[in-house]
DNA sequence: TTGACATGCAACCAAAAGGTTGCATATTGT
DNA sequence: ACAATATGCAACCTTTTGGTTGCATGTCAA
């Protein structure tokens, strides 16, 4: 889970999924060609959103095809986000609260 | 955007707001007693998930009351991992369709 | 078979991130 | 008034991160 939110903290690497999002199955070549630094940098960028099983590699022959894995996005949602959704009028109002609480302080 | 991403990319900023859900609107001091390391350490984890607006601080008196703010989460999941979601079987079929072109060749 | 193409590996570098220490400032309670 | 409490500011340090360059390896196509 760690690793997912690492790989997600970078621009290059949310460039990089949302490229496979248009055309899925994109070579490392394909994948430079969009991004402005060396075909190294982006291996290195693939690599992190492979840990974290963003990505999944499939070799054909001298090439590296690269195949979105939406799993752990969904993962996120589900035991990160929805968690919060469910709070989020209850955690509004405590802040509305606190607000009011200091504001009769200060008068 | 990029500051959520970076804000929740450290496991430490996450623990903090774990902490502020189970109990919204702790002073600094409170937590800092759930993390092992020293106060203004606490302070600068809390300084980026302000920056990322998930954290609202309200002062009272000498008391520095943080409070969560979900929306950011909220606009993550709407801008991005739903973008993902709706095309979540495609990908996959988009994987397996190329794992099994690659089996062909090898044969 | 040989040159061009696609990729890997490793050393290196600068900048950013995460954390510490020391001291300053403002608020509170007695 | 003053001591304790709550926090801020700034310099510093180490590790991680994002990127580069140079060279090696494997595959394809003429």
């Amino acid at each position: 889970m760690d690793a997912v939110f690492k790989a997600l903290a970078d621009e290059s690497r949310r460039a990089l999924l949302d490229h496979l999002f248009k055309s899925n199955g994109q070579t490392l070549s394909q994948l430079c060609e969009h991004l402005d630094m060396t075909r190294q940098a982006v291996t290195k960028h693939l690599l992190l959103l492979e840990q974290a099983k963003l990505v999944t590699i499939v070799w054909s022959g001298r090439e590296k095809l690269h195949y979105l894995n939406p799993v752990p996005l969904q993962e996120i949602y589900n035991r990160w986000i929805s968690k919060y959704e469910r709070h989020r009028l209850q955690a509004l109002s405590d802040l509305k609260k606190g607000l009011e609480q200091n504001k009769n302080k200060k008068e």
